[in-house]
DNA sequence: TATTGTTATACTCTATAACTATA
DNA sequence: TATAGTTATAGAGTATAACAATA
Protein backbone atom coordinates (compact mmCIF):
# COMPACT_ATOMS: atom_id res chain seq x y z
CA UNK A 1 0.00 0.00 0.00
CA UNK A 2 2.93 2.09 -0.82
CA UNK A 3 1.04 4.04 -3.11
CA UNK A 4 -1.92 5.10 -0.73
CA UNK A 5 -2.36 8.39 1.44
CA UNK A 6 1.27 9.41 2.89
CA UNK A 7 1.96 8.87 6.02
CA UNK A 8 -1.01 5.97 7.09
CA UNK A 9 -0.19 2.78 7.89
CA UNK A 10 -2.56 0.68 6.64
CA UNK A 11 -0.62 -2.43 6.67
CA UNK A 12 -2.72 -4.60 9.06
CA UNK A 13 -4.94 -4.63 5.60
CA UNK A 14 -2.55 -5.67 3.66
CA UNK A 15 -3.12 -9.38 3.73
CA UNK A 16 -6.96 -9.03 3.97
CA UNK A 17 -8.67 -10.26 1.16
CA UNK A 18 -11.68 -8.65 1.56
CA UNK A 19 -10.33 -5.09 2.19
CA UNK A 20 -8.62 -4.99 -1.01
CA UNK A 21 -11.48 -6.44 -2.89
CA UNK A 22 -13.60 -3.16 -1.86
CA UNK A 23 -10.73 -0.80 -2.39
CA UNK A 24 -10.47 -2.34 -5.76
CA UNK A 25 -14.01 -2.82 -6.87
CA UNK A 26 -14.56 0.98 -5.60
CA UNK A 27 -11.52 2.22 -8.17
CA UNK A 28 -12.52 0.32 -11.38
CA UNK A 29 -16.13 1.21 -10.33
CA UNK A 30 -15.31 4.92 -10.17
CA UNK A 31 -13.59 4.59 -13.49
CA UNK A 32 -16.65 3.10 -15.09
CA UNK A 33 -18.84 5.88 -13.92
CA UNK A 34 -16.13 8.24 -14.91
CA UNK A 35 -15.76 6.88 -18.16
CA UNK A 36 -19.49 5.60 -19.06
CA UNK A 37 -21.67 7.46 -16.52
CA UNK A 38 -23.47 9.53 -19.49
CA UNK A 39 -23.97 5.97 -21.50
CA UNK A 40 -27.52 5.48 -19.42
CA UNK A 41 -26.66 2.30 -18.10
CA UNK A 42 -25.59 0.99 -14.81
CA UNK A 43 -23.04 -2.13 -14.88
CA UNK A 44 -25.99 -4.50 -12.75
CA UNK A 45 -28.44 -3.52 -15.54
CA UNK A 46 -25.95 -3.91 -18.42
CA UNK A 47 -24.77 -6.96 -17.00
CA UNK A 48 -28.05 -8.70 -17.10
CA UNK A 49 -29.15 -7.58 -20.86
CA UNK A 50 -25.72 -8.70 -21.83
CA UNK A 51 -26.37 -12.15 -19.87
CA UNK A 52 -29.75 -11.99 -21.95
CA UNK A 53 -28.38 -11.53 -25.66
CA UNK A 54 -26.39 -14.63 -24.82
CA UNK A 55 -28.79 -16.59 -23.44
CA UNK A 56 -32.40 -16.05 -24.69
CA UNK A 57 -35.17 -16.93 -22.73
CA UNK A 58 -33.43 -17.71 -19.77
CA UNK A 59 -35.30 -17.86 -16.71
CA UNK A 60 -35.33 -15.10 -13.97
CA UNK A 61 -34.86 -17.01 -11.19
CA UNK A 62 -31.79 -19.17 -13.15
CA UNK A 63 -30.58 -15.68 -13.97
CA UNK A 64 -30.37 -14.25 -10.30
CA UNK A 65 -28.68 -17.17 -9.64
CA UNK A 66 -26.00 -17.19 -12.07
CA UNK A 67 -25.43 -13.17 -11.65
CA UNK A 68 -25.22 -14.04 -7.66
CA UNK A 69 -28.97 -10.89 -7.06
CA UNK A 70 -31.21 -12.15 -5.41
CA UNK A 71 -34.64 -12.62 -6.67
CA UNK A 72 -36.40 -10.54 -4.75
CA UNK A 73 -34.00 -7.24 -6.10
CA UNK A 74 -33.79 -9.16 -9.88
CA UNK A 75 -37.70 -9.07 -10.09
CA UNK A 76 -37.28 -5.18 -9.39
CA UNK A 77 -34.29 -4.67 -11.97
CA UNK A 78 -36.76 -6.53 -14.64
CA UNK A 79 -39.20 -4.69 -14.00
CA UNK A 80 -37.44 -1.63 -14.59
CA UNK A 81 -35.57 -3.15 -18.11
CA UNK A 82 -39.06 -3.67 -19.17
CA UNK A 83 -40.63 -0.64 -18.48
CA UNK A 84 -37.96 0.50 -20.28
CA UNK A 85 -39.08 -1.40 -23.44
CA UNK A 86 -35.68 -3.09 -23.11
CA UNK A 87 -36.50 -6.60 -21.88
CA UNK A 88 -39.98 -8.71 -22.68
CA UNK A 89 -41.40 -11.56 -20.54
CA UNK A 90 -42.91 -14.75 -21.82
CA UNK A 91 -44.64 -17.55 -19.39
CA UNK A 92 -43.42 -20.92 -20.83
CA UNK A 93 -46.56 -23.48 -21.02
CA UNK A 94 -44.83 -25.90 -19.16
CA UNK A 95 -44.35 -24.09 -16.18
CA UNK A 96 -46.68 -21.64 -16.01
CA UNK A 97 -45.05 -20.06 -12.30
CA UNK A 98 -42.04 -19.40 -14.15
CA UNK A 99 -41.13 -16.20 -16.86
CA UNK A 100 -38.54 -16.41 -19.14
CA UNK A 101 -37.08 -13.16 -20.42
CA UNK A 102 -35.84 -12.41 -23.81
CA UNK A 103 -34.01 -9.00 -25.25
CA UNK A 104 -36.49 -6.73 -27.18
CA UNK A 105 -35.55 -4.90 -30.30
CA UNK A 106 -34.86 -2.12 -28.42
CA UNK A 107 -32.81 -3.68 -26.19
CA UNK A 108 -30.56 -5.78 -28.96
CA UNK A 109 -30.17 -2.28 -30.35
CA UNK A 110 -29.51 -0.69 -26.69
CA UNK A 111 -26.58 -3.23 -26.26
CA UNK A 112 -24.89 -3.22 -29.47
CA UNK A 113 -24.72 0.40 -29.41
CA UNK A 114 -23.22 0.25 -25.74
CA UNK A 115 -21.08 -3.27 -25.24
CA UNK A 116 -17.67 -1.40 -27.36
CA UNK A 117 -17.22 0.86 -24.96
CA UNK A 118 -17.79 -1.31 -22.15
CA UNK A 119 -15.75 -4.11 -22.55
CA UNK A 120 -13.06 -1.38 -24.12
CA UNK A 121 -13.31 0.59 -21.00
CA UNK A 122 -13.16 -2.41 -19.24
CA UNK A 123 -9.62 -3.49 -21.25
CA UNK A 124 -8.73 -0.63 -20.07
CA UNK A 125 -9.96 -0.12 -16.11
CA UNK A 126 -6.27 -1.38 -14.86
CA UNK A 127 -3.24 0.43 -16.28
CA UNK A 128 -1.58 -0.46 -13.10
CA UNK A 129 -1.19 -3.21 -14.27
CA UNK A 130 0.71 -5.48 -17.12
CA UNK A 131 -0.92 -7.41 -19.50
CA UNK A 132 0.17 -10.59 -18.27
CA UNK A 133 -0.43 -9.63 -14.35
CA UNK A 134 -4.02 -8.76 -15.38
CA UNK A 135 -4.28 -11.83 -17.01
CA UNK A 136 -3.73 -14.04 -13.92
CA UNK A 137 -5.71 -11.82 -11.91
CA UNK A 138 -8.44 -12.19 -13.82
CA UNK A 139 -7.86 -16.14 -13.64
CA UNK A 140 -7.68 -16.20 -9.81
CA UNK A 141 -10.74 -14.07 -9.74
CA UNK A 142 -12.69 -16.30 -12.07
CA UNK A 143 -11.96 -19.38 -9.63
CA UNK A 144 -12.62 -17.20 -6.51
CA UNK A 145 -15.85 -16.17 -7.86
CA UNK A 146 -17.08 -18.97 -9.19
CA UNK A 147 -20.64 -19.44 -8.41
CA UNK A 148 -22.80 -21.67 -6.62
CA UNK A 149 -25.98 -19.33 -6.47
CA UNK A 150 -28.36 -18.22 -3.67
CA UNK A 151 -27.95 -20.02 -0.04
CA UNK A 152 -31.64 -19.87 0.94
CA UNK B 1 -17.07 -19.72 -14.61
CA UNK B 2 -17.41 -23.36 -15.35
CA UNK B 3 -18.83 -23.78 -11.55
CA UNK B 4 -20.90 -21.57 -12.20
CA UNK B 5 -25.53 -21.73 -12.82
CA UNK B 6 -24.81 -24.77 -15.52
CA UNK B 7 -26.54 -24.12 -18.78
CA UNK B 8 -26.09 -20.27 -18.49
CA UNK B 9 -23.45 -18.91 -20.72
CA UNK B 10 -21.43 -16.01 -19.13
CA UNK B 11 -18.63 -16.29 -20.94
CA UNK B 12 -18.94 -13.05 -22.14
CA UNK B 13 -17.65 -11.83 -18.59
CA UNK B 14 -14.99 -13.62 -18.11
CA UNK B 15 -12.23 -11.22 -18.96
CA UNK B 16 -14.36 -8.03 -17.43
CA UNK B 17 -12.20 -7.10 -14.25
CA UNK B 18 -15.26 -5.15 -12.67
CA UNK B 19 -17.71 -8.31 -13.22
CA UNK B 20 -15.44 -10.30 -11.51
CA UNK B 21 -14.58 -8.34 -8.55
CA UNK B 22 -18.28 -7.51 -7.84
CA UNK B 23 -18.54 -11.76 -7.69
CA UNK B 24 -15.50 -11.86 -5.81
CA UNK B 25 -16.46 -9.00 -2.87
CA UNK B 26 -19.91 -10.95 -2.48
CA UNK B 27 -18.76 -14.17 -2.14
CA UNK B 28 -16.36 -12.87 0.35
CA UNK B 29 -18.58 -10.21 3.05
CA UNK B 30 -21.69 -13.13 2.57
CA UNK B 31 -18.90 -15.28 3.95
CA UNK B 32 -18.22 -12.16 6.46
CA UNK B 33 -21.33 -11.97 7.60
CA UNK B 34 -22.27 -15.65 8.18
CA UNK B 35 -19.37 -16.20 10.01
CA UNK B 36 -18.83 -12.81 12.13
CA UNK B 37 -22.34 -11.06 11.98
CA UNK B 38 -23.22 -11.88 15.32
CA UNK B 39 -19.52 -10.27 16.69
CA UNK B 40 -21.61 -6.86 16.16
CA UNK B 41 -19.47 -5.30 13.79
CA UNK B 42 -19.87 -4.06 10.05
CA UNK B 43 -16.04 -5.00 7.46
CA UNK B 44 -16.76 -0.76 7.27
CA UNK B 45 -16.51 -0.13 11.09
CA UNK B 46 -14.27 -2.27 11.90
CA UNK B 47 -11.73 -1.39 9.11
CA UNK B 48 -12.07 2.31 10.67
CA UNK B 49 -11.61 1.19 14.20
CA UNK B 50 -8.53 -0.74 13.12
CA UNK B 51 -7.07 2.23 11.17
CA UNK B 52 -7.23 3.95 14.26
CA UNK B 53 -5.66 1.59 16.65
CA UNK B 54 -2.49 1.23 14.05
CA UNK B 55 -2.94 5.41 13.47
CA UNK B 56 -3.69 7.17 16.82
CA UNK B 57 -4.81 10.76 16.58
CA UNK B 58 -5.19 10.74 12.62
CA UNK B 59 -7.42 13.41 11.09
CA UNK B 60 -10.91 12.34 10.20
CA UNK B 61 -10.41 13.40 6.30
CA UNK B 62 -6.67 11.37 5.61
CA UNK B 63 -8.63 8.55 7.50
CA UNK B 64 -11.44 9.36 4.73
CA UNK B 65 -9.11 9.44 2.00
CA UNK B 66 -6.79 6.75 2.96
CA UNK B 67 -9.75 4.43 2.99
CA UNK B 68 -11.41 5.71 0.15
CA UNK B 69 -14.51 6.99 1.85
CA UNK B 70 -15.75 10.78 0.91
CA UNK B 71 -15.90 13.08 3.97
CA UNK B 72 -19.80 13.43 4.11
CA UNK B 73 -20.44 9.63 4.81
CA UNK B 74 -17.31 9.41 6.92
CA UNK B 75 -19.09 12.11 9.21
CA UNK B 76 -22.11 9.58 9.60
CA UNK B 77 -19.88 6.69 9.99
CA UNK B 78 -17.63 8.29 12.97
CA UNK B 79 -20.72 9.75 15.07
CA UNK B 80 -22.23 6.58 14.69
CA UNK B 81 -18.91 5.38 16.51
CA UNK B 82 -18.36 8.26 18.93
CA UNK B 83 -22.05 7.67 20.19
CA UNK B 84 -21.22 4.19 20.46
CA UNK B 85 -18.32 5.47 22.90
CA UNK B 86 -15.20 3.33 21.07
CA UNK B 87 -14.08 7.11 19.35
CA UNK B 88 -12.80 10.40 20.69
CA UNK B 89 -12.38 13.04 18.96
CA UNK B 90 -9.98 16.01 19.58
CA UNK B 91 -9.60 19.08 17.74
CA UNK B 92 -5.94 19.90 17.89
CA UNK B 93 -4.58 23.64 18.33
CA UNK B 94 -2.99 24.81 15.75
CA UNK B 95 -5.62 24.09 13.18
CA UNK B 96 -9.39 24.23 14.72
CA UNK B 97 -10.87 23.42 11.20
CA UNK B 98 -9.82 19.33 12.16
CA UNK B 99 -10.72 16.80 13.99
CA UNK B 100 -8.32 13.90 15.58
CA UNK B 101 -9.63 10.51 16.39
CA UNK B 102 -8.51 8.27 19.00
CA UNK B 103 -10.04 4.88 20.09
CA UNK B 104 -11.40 5.00 23.72
CA UNK B 105 -10.12 2.53 26.04
CA UNK B 106 -13.54 0.78 25.23
CA UNK B 107 -12.86 1.10 21.33
CA UNK B 108 -9.13 -0.49 21.99
CA UNK B 109 -11.00 -3.16 24.14
CA UNK B 110 -13.46 -3.85 21.17
CA UNK B 111 -11.10 -4.36 18.71
CA UNK B 112 -8.49 -6.50 20.84
CA UNK B 113 -11.44 -8.35 21.30
CA UNK B 114 -12.95 -9.37 18.00
CA UNK B 115 -9.17 -8.89 15.89
CA UNK B 116 -8.23 -11.95 16.08
CA UNK B 117 -11.55 -13.76 15.02
CA UNK B 118 -11.83 -10.86 12.01
CA UNK B 119 -8.19 -11.64 10.40
CA UNK B 120 -8.58 -15.44 11.11
CA UNK B 121 -11.68 -15.46 9.30
CA UNK B 122 -10.42 -13.28 6.16
CA UNK B 123 -7.43 -16.09 6.10
CA UNK B 124 -9.19 -18.61 5.57
CA UNK B 125 -12.51 -17.04 3.29
CA UNK B 126 -10.76 -18.09 0.00
CA UNK B 127 -10.61 -22.07 0.03
CA UNK B 128 -10.91 -22.28 -3.55
CA UNK B 129 -7.19 -21.12 -3.83
CA UNK B 130 -4.38 -22.31 -3.00
CA UNK B 131 -1.64 -20.30 -0.32
CA UNK B 132 0.32 -19.57 -3.27
CA UNK B 133 -2.71 -18.37 -5.13
CA UNK B 134 -4.11 -16.41 -2.64
CA UNK B 135 -0.59 -14.31 -2.23
CA UNK B 136 -0.61 -13.90 -5.72
CA UNK B 137 -3.77 -12.76 -5.76
CA UNK B 138 -3.29 -10.19 -2.66
CA UNK B 139 -0.48 -8.92 -4.68
CA UNK B 140 -2.05 -8.61 -7.28
CA UNK B 141 -5.24 -6.46 -5.81
CA UNK B 142 -2.48 -4.15 -3.41
CA UNK B 143 -1.26 -3.04 -7.26
CA UNK B 144 -4.27 -2.49 -8.59
CA UNK B 145 -5.69 -0.75 -5.50
CA UNK B 146 -2.86 1.79 -4.68
CA UNK B 147 -5.35 4.76 -3.64
CA UNK B 148 -4.89 8.28 -4.37
CA UNK B 149 -7.82 9.65 -2.45
CA UNK B 150 -10.79 11.49 -3.40
CA UNK B 151 -11.43 12.48 -6.54
CA UNK B 152 -13.29 16.15 -6.17
C1' DT C 1 -10.68 31.92 -1.43
C1' DA C 2 -9.73 27.28 0.10
C1' DT C 3 -10.20 23.66 3.49
C1' DT C 4 -12.50 20.75 7.28
C1' DG C 5 -16.23 18.86 8.74
C1' DT C 6 -21.44 18.66 8.82
C1' DT C 7 -26.17 18.12 7.22
C1' DA C 8 -29.57 16.81 3.96
C1' DT C 9 -30.76 14.03 0.33
C1' DA C 10 -30.91 10.45 -3.19
C1' DC C 11 -29.71 6.38 -5.54
C1' DT C 12 -27.85 1.69 -5.81
C1' DC C 13 -27.20 -2.68 -3.91
C1' DT C 14 -28.37 -6.03 -0.70
C1' DA C 15 -31.24 -8.74 2.62
C1' DT C 16 -35.50 -10.63 4.90
C1' DA C 17 -40.30 -11.63 5.41
C1' DA C 18 -44.90 -12.10 3.86
C1' DC C 19 -47.66 -12.70 -0.07
C1' DT C 20 -49.72 -14.95 -4.86
C1' DA C 21 -50.04 -18.38 -8.13
C1' DT C 22 -48.81 -22.30 -9.67
C1' DA C 23 -46.87 -27.14 -9.25
C1' DT D 1 -45.58 -28.85 0.57
C1' DA D 2 -42.46 -26.74 -2.46
C1' DT D 3 -41.24 -23.48 -6.10
C1' DA D 4 -41.27 -18.92 -9.05
C1' DG D 5 -41.99 -14.57 -8.80
C1' DT D 6 -43.67 -10.22 -6.35
C1' DT D 7 -44.14 -6.65 -2.92
C1' DA D 8 -42.76 -4.07 1.02
C1' DT D 9 -39.29 -2.68 3.81
C1' DA D 10 -34.89 -1.87 5.93
C1' DG D 11 -30.04 -1.32 6.05
C1' DA D 12 -25.45 -0.45 4.19
C1' DG D 13 -22.68 2.08 0.92
C1' DT D 14 -21.90 5.78 -2.00
C1' DA D 15 -22.60 10.33 -4.42
C1' DT D 16 -23.60 15.44 -4.67
C1' DA D 17 -24.74 20.02 -3.02
C1' DA D 18 -25.22 23.56 0.37
C1' DC D 19 -23.63 25.13 4.72
C1' DA D 20 -20.64 26.85 9.03
C1' DA D 21 -16.34 27.55 11.00
C1' DT D 22 -11.68 28.23 10.33
C1' DA D 23 -7.48 29.08 7.74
Amino acid sequence: MSGAAPGVDLSRFESSLGFLLRLSQQKIFARFFATLGPLDLTPGAFTILLALRDNPGLRQGVLANALMIKRANMAKIVRALVDRGLVSRHVPEDDRRAIELNLTPEGAAFVAAREGAFFAHDDESSPELTDNERETLLGLLRKLAGTQGETP
